[in-house]
DNA sequence: TTGAAAGCGCTAACAC
DNA sequence: GTGTTAGCGCTTTCAA
């Protein structure tokens, strides 16, 4: 008989199927954007663990806009999808999030760091005081950090928290913050401060598609990466290691958190015990040391 | 009444409107991979032209794996799609395609190029005849061109085909093919050439991430871009512009790709009248002429 | 204009 | 085991 049903084709059909088991199978991913890499391989990693599980996924993206989050929500909300892994621009004053529960969907944040919610992430902060650590052993003082708009994120923010913390602690000033329209091809910020008389001998970027933009600014200022200028970046996208100079950067195991945001989610809706604040999970990131850093120049 | 449903906060069950209409209201997307851009851009435009609809996409990806490339057919048939836009390995021999079109569920590819589907891509062997030609006038004899394995993609095929056309209509005999592991780091094959007496003085890359890789390569063997060697990438990446040196790449509209992908899919599903072969639709490419080409070394 | 009823295809419960 | 049935929440049709 199954035999037979094999044979005539038969396909289950999967709405009927939801409509009675109140379970669609489908997991909403709500993300920023596509453009960037860091994005694209935590979706890749989402797409291969719900495909082992037989789920589904939906992406939304929202370009980091705070209304088009809870509409993604809303939307996914009215697919019905079992459950929301999310890149927020603030957890902290997130609309979507809010929808999110009262609606009682199991979510699970990724990149984002927040005690009241599930998350899945890296140390950001402690990351980045490897990272300011590395570039004041190699002779580096004059250090700035490069942002996207820190309003935007508050990964940029807890970043920028991180370096001036380091900074701090190395007892350097930290040079005064660049930020950098986030989504235009626009050097002319950079290059500015890099003409200035004391520039500084190092920039750190808050993410590797900063730092390759930053690159491009220094070369366009006659400067040598990294002999004249050391940069670093972070997010660890497959690209950055096919780079001349290789970026140094702060690796972040993209597709492996997008796995395990599915597959705590998945646990959660299963288990029907929604993932709570309390399991979040840090990854492990890592310093990748690489061509783009090398000592401060002794006479800059 | 349609106040009170609001205030109540009701929101229809998808499920059952799609068991009741037959419409699910979601597009099934299938790619090799989102690791590389070129991808991701046009998932991107996907995304915003559906949303715009109200309609929501359910992405797969394949790694290059024409098993998986029917599996993920298999699985969105099954979750109910009203319509599939795909990139295949090779159009011709395609078994999800033969699914899809026994299910008569619509479908469209998108970069590949066939005449017996209806297509969105570019005219990607005009665009290679550009770039050699540019080649060409800047003096370069010795071109040779960089591929992934030309089995996994009809696309990596034509532009090749294009690239030995316009080579035998310079008048040149292309040197033989680079054939690098697609998804490796490896440069070890390129540089191997590079590393001969009589090396080329330009190397026409398949895609970009291949062309990123072969600088990279021509750094490690000592060779400068452009001074000591041309690269050219195919996809327009949005990465590429921000390189330095910039990249000389065909450019392909990625998002609009996705774009009218889909919204010829949705013509399609509303109008019933499932795209055709004859419709195909061919966007127009650009040649992006930038930095990492220059003039062949006069002693080389 | 408003209301009632049938049925989309499945699963879970219950009867045989 | 094998068969029957109710009902998931919607849309569409037909009646009042």
């Amino acid at each position: 008989m199954l035999a037979v049903a094999q044979k005539l084709g038969y396909r289950p059909n999967a709405s009927a199927r939801t409509l009675r088991t109140q379970r669609s199978k489908v997991l909403g991913i709500v993300l920023p954007t596509l453009e960037n890499p860091v994005f694209a391989e935590c979706l890749q990693g989402m797409a291969g663990a719900t495909a082992e599980q037989g789920y589904a996924i939906m992406p939304m993206t929202t370009q980091y806009r705070l209304d088009t989050e809870e509409e993604a929500v809303r939307q996914l909300l009215s697919f019905g999808v079992d459950g929301v892994a999310l890149v927020v621009s603030d957890a902290g004053s997130s609309r979507a999030i809010t929808l999110l529960r009262s609606e009682t969907v199991p979510y699970v944040l990724v990149y984002n760091r927040h005690p009241a919610h599930p998350c899945v992430s890296v140390a950001g902060d402690a990351a980045m005081h490897e990272i300011v650590g590395r570039l004041v052993d190699l002779g580096h003082r004059r250090i700035a950090m490069v942002c996207g708009r820190l309003t935007a994120s508050d990964r940029a923010l807890q970043r920028h928290l991180g370096f001036c913390e380091a900074m701090d602690q190395a007892g350097l000033t930290p040079r005064p913050l660049i930020e950098v329209p986030f989504v235009e091809t626009a050097t002319q910020d950079i290059a500015d401060v890099l003409r200035t008389p004391q520039r500084p001998t190092a920039l750190v970027c808050s993410n590797d598609l900063l730092a390759l933009r930053t690159m491009r600014a220094a070369h366009e200022c006659g400067l040598s990466v990294p002999q004249d200028i050391s940069i670093t970046g972070f997010d660890g996208i497959g690209l950055a290691r096919d780079l001349t100079p290789r970026l140094s950067t702060i690796a972040q195991p993209n597709a492996e958190m997008g796995r395990a945001a599915v597959t705590w989610l998945l646990d959660g809706v299963n288990s029907r015990r929604h993932p709570s604040a309390a399991d979040s999970i840090t990854l492990p990131h890592r310093v990748r040391w690489a061509e783009s850093c090398a000592a401060a120049p002794t006479h800059p």
